[in-house]
DNA sequence: CTTGACCCTGTAATCGCTACAGGCTTTAGA
DNA sequence: TCTAAAGCCTGTAGCGATTACAGGGTCAAG
């Protein structure tokens, strides 16, 4: 299989593979006399390995780490790992339904009808920050070793 | 106020405010003779706009846009720009219920006493992706024009 | 025999910061 | 008075996970 015929196959962007395989992520195809890389079934197996574990978020040096735990090995890396995203993804849940709540109040104070002089939203924004707006800046603060894992 | 200040009483990173300026997010900051720049109480205000509107997940270049609403312009744009971020982060929420469901099994799936092999973690994530799991990164896929606000 | 579709490499851009290098200024203490 | 530390300045690079683009080679169809 050709780049192209992966990339439709597997729903991945062209360069994703290429740059998944500059990381080590997969294992370098193979390459015809032309120079052109040919994926085999291994090869697919790992760009599928990739798309699983970056749909439910897993970083890509953790799915590095994933990959290289050895069969015989015990598998206490993984929980940390699995333990770690799901902390994350508990915690984004609670930041994002307060901001749900917030953008539907700021949603809510605008008619769509005045001039912005009298807009609800543009007064809102323009007021300080509530206190549990700074609790939230501080929860991103923390996040510090975490640059790919923000609210955001 | 100099920037160490500034950035103390705003919970602020210093290197944030000067990147904010660059943008000409805020007004620039009047200087001392020695080239410091003072943070007036305009600028301050500028800084804790952004802030609230990062807080709520509103990106830089949208930000810019709300505060150059003029006063007596008509706010739809600011409507725009709320309704938007509160799709987005309705998206988000729906995304992450799915991801943490499938990492809470995934986390069920070991007791953390076997080898890797016989592990419910790695042997799932090694199957192939599930249905739903397409739906996410297709999901993503049409994210396209936001980068700053996939899932991760 | 040219056009277009594909492949190759290397590198820059994206977003919202954060960090660092290399240099100036100011303040406090010895 | 000297010096060290802290704080400021500028410009630039790094992060993560892609995406895009420039400048070139290869190949099949018309």
């Amino acid at each position: 299989m050709l780049r192209s015929q992966v990339s439709t196959f597997l729903e991945i962007d062209i360069e994703t593979i290429r740059y998944y395989e500059s990381l080590n992520l997969i294992t370098k195809p193979a390459r015809l006399s032309n120079g052109y890389r040919t994926y085999n079934d291994k090869n697919l197996e790992e760009i599928k390995f990739i798309q699983h574990c970056r749909s439910l978020g897993i970083g890509l040096e953790e799915i590095k780490a994933l990959k290289n735990l050895k069969p015989a090995s015990d598998c206490t890396s993984a929980n940390v790992i699995i333990e770690k995203n799901l902390k994350l993804i508990e915690q984004k849940i609670l930041d994002l339904n307060l901001l749900q709540i917030q953008l539907e109040n700021l949603s809510k104070s605008c008619s769509t009808k005045g001039t912005s002089e009298n807009c609800g939203i543009v007064k809102s924004l323009v007021k300080e920050s509530l206190s549990f707006k700074k609790t939230l800046l501080k929860n991103k603060a923390q996040d510090h070793g975490h640059k790919n894992e923000s609210i955001q």
